[in-house]
DNA sequence: GCGGATAAAATAATCGATTTTCAAGTAGAA
DNA sequence: TTCTACTTGAAAATCGATTATTTTATCCGC
């Protein structure tokens, strides 16, 4: 019984925990559930239909990770967003991948070099939503952009950084869902992307670094201004 | 009130499964248990004393760390140790460590320089073994040591960098670890360390960088030592 | 003797009842 | 009225039994 993507992804192999794991994940990535929110664990049992042990693994999963908080005693809530958070997550988002991208082009070979052209071929021809739903973002788009980010920076030569560089592209992902919630528009994302391949082909590691930290800066700053808003 | 790990650090308000996390990843850490073995649930829930639950939870949180691998339905093992993870480690440690000792440098002010000096002067002061056992580190020297290191970049302008820091820290412990049961002497440690304090005074970030790459450098080389010889 | 299929044992994962803990609300005293 | 001590209800943490899965051992047919 090979395991069809398409009625049951979570199929038979998987940990209940480890199913639970991901889809409340991709719920506090996605910000369906709000920042600070308290997550009683009965109900979340109740809403992924599983019992406490695996939905407690679960939730102890994820506040390692920082996506939850979790006090003794005191149960689990969605680890708050904040504009003081953004700053620092943006810092730490820059100089990592300033860093990674430049090891990158130091160290990589041809085949780095054609894996980046290709992620970027892909993220170019895939459409940023589904034909039917305007306002959501289609999940393929965000798995192509993922891969692309993560081609720039694969050939680092650690894959520690790699991790941490993914690590914090997820918790950002947060933030730009927030942005999208509010109607802000990526403009010229596309654009970017495209300049980011061509430095890499050329080799330029400085123009490379300088348009990393912008596109990141850039988007941080059309969500910081959502935030203000939103704390009014 | 500092952390009263002498007499009960197991006090009365933490959870079991906080309190066993603590336990197992410090003997991770210490390799008291061996790298690659597997960790039979039942044998731990025998060893602290707890029922499956907290065990259970204790080990996802390591895993999510990285200190234990865990595969769906055929349970956890301590991480394996190799050459190949320790370069990629010290790759990491000393990239990351040398942008956040420059960025440091860069931001932090007379306050941070203090803290440095002050965190030096402890460490200095405090005997790497116990008077009684000579082959077993002081606790005590471990931490002054850890807030030496830690201090150097908690003025880099990240939270997230310096988690970062600490996470490879904490890594590069077990692989030291390894290095003082194989009786490797870290002979000029402490001048190193003196250096780096005085290279922070001096704000010399070039000096501050090469000084901590090389710090690291030195020690992961002679660990490799001994992981070479213990292979054959 | 060897390889593949089947059965048995071992171990991980899950559940739901039970225990423990926290904190909000209430009553009594100053 | 205000403060403290007690009560009580809600929620988290834990346990041990049960279920599902993997791994090991055994048995036949070749």
């Amino acid at each position: 019984m090979p395991d069809s993507s398409l009625d049951q992804p979570e199929g038979a192999k998987e940990t209940l925990a480890s199913h639970v794991y991901d889809r409340l994940r991709q719920d506090i990535i996605s910000v369906v559930i709000e920042p600070g929110e308290k997550l009683h664990i009965r109900s979340l049992c109740e809403r992924f239909d599983v019992g406490l042990s695996p939905m407690r693994e679960a939730l102890s999963r994820l506040s390692t990770e920082g996506l939850v908080a979790q006090s003794d005693h005191r149960g689990f809530a969605v680890a708050p967003m904040g504009e003081q958070d953004l700053v620092d997550l943006t810092r730490a988002r820059c100089w990592l991948n300033e860093l990674a991208i430049r090891k990158s082009i130091a160290r990589g070979d041809a085949a780095w070099e054609e894996q980046v052209v290709l992620a970027f071929h892909r993220l170019s021809r895939t459409p940023r939503f589904e034909p039917g739903q305007e306002q959501e973002r289609s999940p393929k788009w965000e798995i192509a952009h993922r891969n692309f980010h993560s081609s720039l920076i694969s050939a680092s030569g650690s894959e520690r950084i790699q991790q941490y560089c993914e690590h914090l592209f997820d918790s950002s992902e947060r933030y730009r869902h927030v942005g999208r919630k509010a109607g802000v528009k990526g403009a010229n994302r596309d654009k970017e992307h495209r300049a980011l391949m061509e430095a890499v082909v050329a080799r330029d590691a400085d123009e490379a670094a300088r348009l990393i930290t912008a596109h990141f800066e850039r988007t941080a700053e059309l969500v910081r201004q959502v935030l203000r808003e939103l704390k009014r």
